[in-house]
DNA sequence: TCAAAAGTGTTGTGTTTACACCCATGA
DNA sequence: TCATGGGTGTAAACACAACACTTTTGA
């Protein structure tokens, strides 16, 4: 508990720790995984999100793309803030209030090794260890809300390499919703939000008819469609 | 500028101040409309959002819940976080970061008098003063946010008395969306919610045929729809 | 009897879903 | 030639949008 006299108001006012906790996305074997720590201080080798306070004079979206960049070594890709979580026995220590972001890696953005060593990992969404405190909830909450996007924005394509097949992206949106979908009507929807087009590419994999690549027209946009 | 050891990290880490902001709506005469207070501090007099500091035992939401309380002496209406704004320069005396909330209250529940005596009072959404820091933001983003909620949500029943008529639920949203909308268009589709039922009494209001009357059948809940 | 708001269905258009076969390739 | 994944169209079901007249009342 601190408190201390704020320049701004003219009685004693609280501070609190303030951090961001990132939730990151990425896909592999058709899979949605996130990326993990082993936590320092109360649940030391704990797996945790990865996240770190705020700067004085830092952002918040900054901050958490420094995490990012500390995490993964990755940047310019997509983050939203998520929700910010700030109960105040969230945290047996201290008063911290902890801004969510969460954020989306292509799986061809990732290094080979393992991401910072061995004190990080990726981890099968299905499959997560025991998370601290309220961690839980806010990956939960992350996943919801990559989820919905699904439905009503261009979100997947923020997974995807350059260039890519529709299958590929179809595989995407199979693994994040956890259903099959129909080839055909994948297709057409898709092609209609125009916002992939042919690179006028093909790519050989194996035996069978080569497949047409795609390109995304603007690559750093979500848009929000119907 | 303050930064302090903290009793979690093992260096100084900057502590910031968290207060909430509170984008308050209510329907009048057709319009929606804000309540705002006058500020203090850097910019007395003006017309800001009402808000406040977090308490440094106190849950956000209850905070938010708080604020609103001191301003309205409301309570039990809807609220939702809305986003946490904490660009370092937002405010040039101090590093706040502002968790902002909006609210919902039905006409029907506020006082007759101006709330909160002279320092506060309702302004039609489209007439604001201008508001202090980065407040214009912070509004437009829940307006955008009501808007949207209203296509996939039964939010707007959050503005209805314990007994309405279809006529005047349509007024809501028409006033929200600023649109007209077709009579039996809407009333096809807010039927099929199924949200609403009649609670079998009328409302006679002059020389027309008297109005069905209804009511929300879980007052308290926002179901996403369709 | 008149003005005012309440109440009510149908038709056309567009969107979404279900569904099966041929194509091009490498082994 | 065969196995594999790539690529394509159509019909039925459904959802949404447009649209006008009758009912009930109080003055």
């Amino acid at each position: 508990m601190v408190t201390l006299r704020s320049p701004v108001f003219g009685y004693d006012s609280p501070r609190a720790l303030v951090t961001t906790d990132m939730v990151i996305f990425t896909l592999q074997e058709h899979r949605l995984e996130l990326l993990l720590q082993r936590a320092g201080g109360l649940h030391p080798g704990q797996w945790a999100l990865p996240g770190g306070t705020v700067g004085i004079a830092e952002d918040l979206e900054a901050s958490a793309r420094r995490q990012l960049k500390e995490e993964t070594g990755v940047a310019g890709v997509f983050l939203e803030q998520l929700y910010t979580f700030g109960a105040p026995a969230r945290d047996p220590r201290d008063r911290i209030i902890s801004v969510a972001y969460y954020a989306l890696i292509p799986p061809d953005r990732l290094q080979a090794q393992a991401p910072n060593g061995a004190d990080a990992a990726w981890f099968p969404l299905d499959a997560l260890p025991e998370l601290p405190l309220d961690q839980a909830d806010i990956a939960a909450t992350a996943r919801e809300r990559l989820v919905a996007k699904l439905h009503y924005s261009t979100i997947a394509l923020q997974f995807m390499p350059s260039e890519f097949t529709l299958s590929e992206l179809q595989q995407v949106y199979e693994a994040i919703l956890q259903t099959r979908l129909d080839k055909r009507n994948f297709r057409k929807s898709v092609l209609a939000t125009q916002q992939i087009e042919e690179t006028g590419g093909e790519r050989r994999a194996g035996a069978h008819r080569p497949a047409r690549l795609y390109r995304v027209k603007q690559p750093g946009r979500v848009e929000i469609i119907r």
